[in-house]
RNA sequence: GGCGGCGUAGCCAAGUGGCUAAGGCAGUGGUCUGCAAAACCAUUAUUCAGCGGUUCGAAUCCGCUCGCCGCCUCCA
């Protein structure tokens, strides 16, 4: 609300509510969301790596334009045409590794509190009706513009919106149930009121769905810049005037993903979907690695070949995390608890500022930098291995990019790898390298090393996959 | 026109008044190696879009200029 970083104070000691805008169930999740959605997700998991409780919840805008358009299209009942994007997104959201929400919230079963919603406007003013539509009176709220910064007289009206379609009081207004169409009664997409057919709009959708589900007020609600106004402020407009108290404590907005330094639009021709990265062989983990590595408040201008790069780092982390695991225990090294506690210290810190991910990132990569040689002459011993591995299981628990999970190679391979030293030290390299094809393909990697071969497998698996936690 | 944001190395990206301007990718040099590949180690900005000002001290604060992006009430 203030535009600056605040010390977060959450209404319940141990509690948070989390509201987080979700997507219209017409298409199917393209980046930018996909960036959105991985930000609240790194806000979610980060307050429970700081010991709250988090009650969130994200709706599905199922009834709205959009979405009654795009079932007439592909000639299908709305519900049948918005159950499959939705079963879709939160497919793609698992593949992300975002972790699933307390409720997932629909318009379409939530337009008898709408309604209510509406009528209670009306009647303390704060509403008109005209021509069948309800209207919200932007005149009413006082506080209108807050969050945005927005100063109504100097806005330009009608740029997005043809205003003829409308016949509010004041352009400025908006609305809140909208009369149906014809072609939307004969669908039966109508909702009767004392005012006659109408379905909801968009602000009175969410407005209505987070106070039902997390009360008046509530901590945190997110969702990206673009949402600020009007949506945001309308829903606030809504809320408030019904309650008299704050609708959310805190707002957070991430930055678009841009593409050619333009918005990801339909407008734009240059949407690119979570399917079309997997298509190009890049997987939801990799792109997962790429969204979260810069701020949230920092617009992304996505390119394959930054995704090429984030690919790399991301293989080299991997490469660590491998050799770790698949470490027999050596002897203990004396440096290894202070780089520890010097990499989750600078984490940790840099996330409770506004959630530097980038800032926070550094501090593992320097750790890597500092443990390759301690383990390139295993130079670590059991216990020491375990304190490592938990520690970054700590920092993944709020990442989720990392693989923490077992050696991953098998007895067989084992055996493989150990045929091809001995085939080695004998000179018999024609057996070496049978050995070295067949674990090709099994899908193993064998990199010499003054200190033997280390193995790692090619290929990936999904991100989803990883720590339940 | 109003409001908001951004501009840091070849590319990406932290840093918002004072230690040598984090970190990643690419590059370069090296180590290892039967071959190969990978990995590892080292190294890479006298300067932060431009100009001017404040200050003992500015990438960081102020003013102006240039360039880019977003929003402006039914696309969500």
């Amino acid at each position: 609300m203030t535009k600056k970083k605040e010390v977060f104070k959450p209404r319940k000691a141990k509690e948070v509510t989390f509201y987080s805008c979700g997507p219209t169930a017409y298409e199917p999740a393209n980046l930018s969301q996909c960036r959105r959605f991985v930000v609240s997700d790194i806000i979610t998991r980060y307050l429970e790596a700081k010991g709250y409780a988090v009650r969130s919840y994200m709706n599905f805008t199922d009834l709205d334009d959009n979405t009654i358009q795009g079932a007439e299209k592909a000639g299908k009942p709305l519900k049948d045409f918005t159950a499959e994007f939705i079963d879709g997104f939160k497919h793609d959201m698992k593949m992300l590794g975002v972790k699933e929400a307390t409720g997932y919230p629909k318009a379409s079963e939530n337009v008898e509190n709408m309604i209510e919603i509406a009528h209670k406007l009306l009647h303390k003013g704060y509403a008109y009706e005209k021509h069948g539509s309800i209207y919200f009176d932007i005149s009413k709220f006082k506080n209108y513009g807050k969050l945005s910064g927005i100063d109504l007289s100097k806005i330009q009206l009608g740029k997005t919106v043809d205003l003829d379609n409308y016949e509010k009081d004041n352009p400025r207004d908006f609305t809140l149930l909208k009369r149906s169409t014809l072609s939307e009664l004969k669908k039966g997409i109508f909702f009767q009121t004392d005012w006659g057919n109408v379905r909801p709009s968009w602000h009175v959708e969410c407005s209505a769905m987070a106070t039902n589900l997390l009360g008046e007020t509530m901590d945190i609600h997110t969702a990206s810049r673009n949402l600020l106004f009007p949506h945001h402020e309308n829903e606030i407009a809504i809320a408030e005037s019904l309650t008299g108290k704050t609708l959310a404590n805190y707002w957070l907005h991430s930055e678009l993903l841009m593409v050619d330094g333009k918005m990801m639009s339909t407008e734009n021709s240059n949407v690119i979907t979570l399917q079309d990265v997997i298509d190009r062989g890049y997987t939801a983990r990799e792109l997962r690695f790429l969204l979260l590595s810069i701020h949230y408040r920092k617009p992304i201008n996505f390119t394959f070949k930054r995704l090429e790069s984030i690919r790399t780092a991301l293989r080299r982390i991997d490469d660590f995390t491998c050799k770790l695991l698949c470490l027999p225990p050596g002897r203990p090294h004396p440096e290894v608890a202070a780089y520890v506690t010097d990499m989750e210290e600078k984490f940790f810190e840099a996330m409770d500022d506004d959630l530097n991910v980038s800032k926070g990132l550094s501090s593992l990569m320097t750790f890597l930098r500092h443990m390759h040689p301690v383990l390139q002459v295993n130079n670590l011993d059991g216990e020491q291995k375990e304190y490592v591995l938990s520690s970054l299981s700590k920092l993944n628990h709020v990442l989720q990019v990392m693989r923490l999970k077992g050696c991953p190679l098998g007895a067989e391979a084992n055996r493989l790898i150990q045929l091809r030293e001995k085939a080695r030290i004998e000179k018999d390299w024609k057996s070496a390298d049978e050995a070295r094809d067949e674990l090709g393909r099994r899908g193993i990697t064998v990199i010499d090393t003054e200190n033997g071969p280390v193995w790692k497998r090619i290929g990936e698996e999904r991100c989803g996959e990883q720590d339940k936690d």
